[in-house]
DNA sequence: TTGCTAAACGGGACATGGTTCCGTATCGTC
DNA sequence: GACGATACGGAACCATGTCCCGTTTAGCAA
């Protein structure tokens, strides 16, 4: 499906090197703008920080969501990575979620708008809640039935209803001195408990 | 700053009879049109619906705010009141307020859009934070109090941010079968509760 | 090196939606 | 009935997302 099937033989035709440039000067403006703006930031901004025009950003990102996601792949990776290590090291499975969710949690509230974003029902963010949920809800699941069969929380609450909770909580969390989201993400897991 | 201020109570010449009837007429269409198109309809549509220009409905309600508080005012007001009814009349305090925000979430999803914008950062709802925080904090704050002071819950969270997280948690939860606010804000309420 | 073609580009054109302005119509009063 | 203030409508303006089309350029081969 993508260029890398070149494999069978064919030369599937990389891109041109002017256009492989082009995706990285876009990925590296949008970065900078998105810290700066936001992830709605107007798409004319992306490209004049990147010089170029804007058809060239819907060329290399049909959507807004491509953009988002190429721009925090990384990020998006680590925390997922982060799942299975903290079951390791974390005295109990509780205390690992509670340690992911965190992460979680710092991730989304330092990306200004993101939170917005991803719930956002908007048609044109489907491939970014795909790669939210796909990447990251598994890696809540077996958080979560650690901790469920420790016997240390409920066990009927789906992973992706328990995301999408955290990840509202922290809509909107910047620069709002009233407002903790960590905290209250917090108090959503610690309702999952049972009594011991 | 506003027109009732003129002298010493003098009949601050009452608006014209036409304009009363427009701003009926608006707000029976703006009713109609958010409950099709949600919160956030183009103002077009709404003076569309209401036979009006837009400027008539600038003219009445500077900003969209505005409009939405006139809206829901009545239904803003019930839930208010129904926080020291709701003290009154159930077993314990905690039980009081898991009902009370069953009640403000019920609000919340049934008009599409609503705490998204409530949400919003955009400073021309401004007034509509306002008006929510104003109406409904305090009795928050006292069902929370009451709670604490009957040992059910910690005492460490203030209405405010609370309020912010149930509010957040209902953004989206219209037509979403795996999305449930209500159970999610439950969990939140719970997440509170003192071991006993 | 030069010439050719498909890939890639840029910026202008179009659509949508919020907001404001201005000439006109209407209300309420004298 | 005339007049001034009030209110009105819709066109105009601006911002932003999206798409189109004429132009440029990379990559390749003669």
């Amino acid at each position: 499906m993508n260029d890398s099937d070149r494999g069978a033989g064919r030369a599937a035709r990389p891109k041109r090197a002017d256009a492989r440039r082009n995706e990285k000067t876009l990925l590296d403006a949008a970065a900078a703008v998105f810290v700066a703006s936001g992830v709605d930031a107007p798409v004319r901004d992306i490209a004049a920080k990147a010089g170029v025009g804007t058809a060239t950003i819907y060329r290399h990102f049909p959507t807004r969501a491509d953009l988002i996601i190429a721009v925090y792949r990384h990020q998006v990776e680590a925390c997922a990575e982060a799942g299975p290590a903290l079951l390791e090291t974390s005295a109990t499975p509780y205390a690992a979620l509670e340690r992911w969710i965190g992460l979680f949690v710092d991730f989304l509230v330092t990306k200004h708008g993101l939170a917005a974003v991803l719930r956002s029902d908007d048609a044109g963010f489907d491939a970014l809640h795909a790669y939210f949920l796909d990447r990251l809800v598994p890696v809540c699941t077996r958080l979560l039935d650690a901790a469920a069969a420790a016997g240390e929380i409920r066990s009927d609450i789906p992973a992706i209803e328990l995301m999408r909770g955290v990840g509202n909580l922290c809509i909107g969390a910047e620069d709002d001195p009233h407002y903790d989201a960590r905290r209250l993400a917090g108090l959503l897991i610690a309702g999952l408990r049972l009594p011991r």
